[in-house]
DNA sequence: GTGAAAGCGCTAACAG
DNA sequence: CTGTTAGCGCTTTCAC
């Protein structure tokens, strides 16, 4: 690296290696025009010999806004992965992957889309990104460390507990995201859940003609997203005239091993279901488990359905009907509902719902 | 959200509050143990009903350093997906996904792991990560802007032209990514691509035996990444003692696209290989498409190797063995890598290497 | 223990 | 066009 000088260069240094004064230097940094053109590469020829870079934080201070914007992740899973077996060692190590049985995909994926929208929409307005994974005890000291230095904080739902984040809100605009949050007063951006589910329930219900032997499984009994989803499936059982009573509600926990113990119960149960709708996608691929374990066709003999649009849906035999949910764009919304809200520091909270998309494949086609 | 106060209080406004100087409010945030306890509690207080949330711009410019690492990636394709046959439209959009031929992964899952790695391992440390994608024309000022207001950064290979880079690196400790950079004067971690593609080569030609009809797929010849496996593969003909002649030598383009056509060619001329080689995953799944297209059996009549470790490789018919990356692990070594070069300003530039894992698959097994 | 005061590096009026 | 001069909000000696 080149050699590490012992202070930064300042506007001070550049200032008098050029022979201007400090407001000429912060000029030609920020409206070069209004210099004229002699002065301006004489102060431009001394940052380069100098290797000045302006301090960002000096002109945060002194500016009003920082031109950053931050984003708040519940944290990354950081469990190690467990390794299939070791075939040989010769400096690299040789593994064979052949039974290495194909993981669900961890739900970090999900935030790595959510990261790249939000850093896409804020790279085009010229905007930095602030990112932190809001974890354990010291997540209060990171949420204040960001805040501090933001025009504005995006939180994924559940990182932050509403207290802290109500404290944050009175310095810089909070918008949450995948949750609705008007009632506590953020600004929000989040997937319609509902009409998602409720378009794919009518497709099965009134498309397909499946008005009995429906089983829907739904997540943990507290989750926002599973509540939402829900609804839109009642809401696809009114719209056809089947009474709630046609449909098993049974309660996973999101989770592929749950929904594979519990699809299993109801294979081999007597009812034999006809359909079964998950509330997410490790939930339906759990399900699809079991069914081929059983040696229940998919979707001859049974219909599923999941919720997300993780890329394991796309892989898995048959592959997985599912509503697709916007993760980058929901990362994009989240900055721009900062602009907006910056622009505009009044007016009541937003709440911006993203729509979603039912994505038909083999494990509930368009017609049987 | 609570309403936006016209000022962010600052420490003034909660030393008068709790009735205290502005250095006493500071003590009780940095070093609270140096207060009396009342008088923390009062200033707490004050805090609390304030609404105060310390400005990380002031902390850092008063302070020496700012406790953020930024990490500078090469930019994310903002490529439009193209999408299959809508097929109603019920206010959520209902699609026939099931020709919808699964893609091949974009290379941005590659950064998002890096990123991730990053972000867990500056979390750890207790500091912020600020990423930013260096793109088109304001990349410059892009970089200016981060390098700017962090205490070192993380550059990936390729994304910031070299002058620009010293420029940086005068101001702050610089750790180039995935290119060994040791010659130019800059810290760096890259991967170990020699050993890897060294040690695959010889499981292909020792272990299995294959030692004619070879052909390796290069990537673009200017490739660093490319150049450096290539010569692994080398290596391992001459440890096998297979002259170099034995090997035919294509150039495509790291593209899948680009590598099954070429792929075709090859299977349909006459000197049918025994095994493809590829310098990349991408490549090698193009290989796998060619020849599933032609009913050429996968590994019986070919061997199909990658390099990266990316997941499609793990779904795709057959399963695709390869030399694995540490993605994650790489994002993380930066982030120490910077640390290191925090606390120890001075000595010669350092270049970690990180090993990578040979995994083998269905398409080229252990054993034939 | 606590307060007073001097900057950190930059921007933004305000004069000239 | 260019220079002077206040701060921006905080940390940090140095006294008390």
């Amino acid at each position: 690296m080149a050699e590490q000088r012992t202070a930064p260069p300042t506007v001070y240094d550049v200032a008098s290696a050029a022979g201007v004064s400090i407001a000429t230097v912060s000029r030609v940094l920020r409206t070069p025009d209004a210099v004229r053109e002699g002065t301006r590469d004489r102060v431009q020829a001394a940052i380069r010999t100098l290797g000045y870079v302006p301090s960002g934080n000096a002109r945060a201070l002194a500016g009003k806004r920082t031109g950053v914007v931050g984003l708040l992740l519940p944290g990354f899973d950081v469990v190690p992965d467990e390794r299939p077996d070791l075939v040989t060692d010769g400096g690299v190590r040789v593994v064979d992957d052949r039974r290495h049985v194909t993981q669900p995909f961890s739900s970090n994926l999900y935030f790595d889309e959510v990261l790249r929208g939000a850093e896409t929409e804020a790279w085009q307005r010229g905007l930095a990104l602030m990112v932190a994974a809001g974890r354990g005890s010291s997540r209060d000291v990171i949420v204040n460390d960001v805040a501090g230095r933001v025009d504005g904080l995006a939180v994924l739902a559940q990182t932050v507990p509403d207290d802290l984040l109500e404290h944050v809100a009175r310095r810089i605009p909070v918008v949450v995201l995948a949750d609705d949050r008007r009632s506590h007063g953020f600004d929000s951006v989040s997937v319609d859940n509902a009409a998602g589910m409720r378009t794919l329930g009518s497709h099965v219900i009134g498309r397909l003609g499946i008005r009995s032997s429906l089983v829907y499984l739904a997540g943990p009994i507290d989750s926002p997203d599973d509540i939402e989803r829900s609804a839109g499936f009642r809401q696809a059982l009114d719209d056809h005239g089947v009474p709630a009573s046609a449909v098993r509600v049974v309660h996973g926990d999101f989770g592929r091993v749950r929904a594979r113990e519990l699809a299993a119960q109801l294979l081999d149960g007597d009812a034999a279901p006809r359909a079964i709708i998950c509330s997410n996608d490790q939930s339906a691929l759990g399900v699809l488990d079991a069914a081929v374990a059983r040696g229940v066709r998919v979707p001859e003999d049974l219909v599923v359905t999941g919720f997300d649009g993780i890329d394991a849906g796309r892989f898995s035999v048959p592959r997985l009907t599912t509503v697709h949910q916007p993760m980058g764009e929901l990362g994009r919304a989240a900055v721009r509902a900062i602009v907006d809200r910056l622009e505009r520091r009044e007016g009541p909270p937003r709440a911006m719902r993203l729509p979603v998309e039912v994505l038909l494949r083999e494990s509930c086609p368009p017609a049987l």
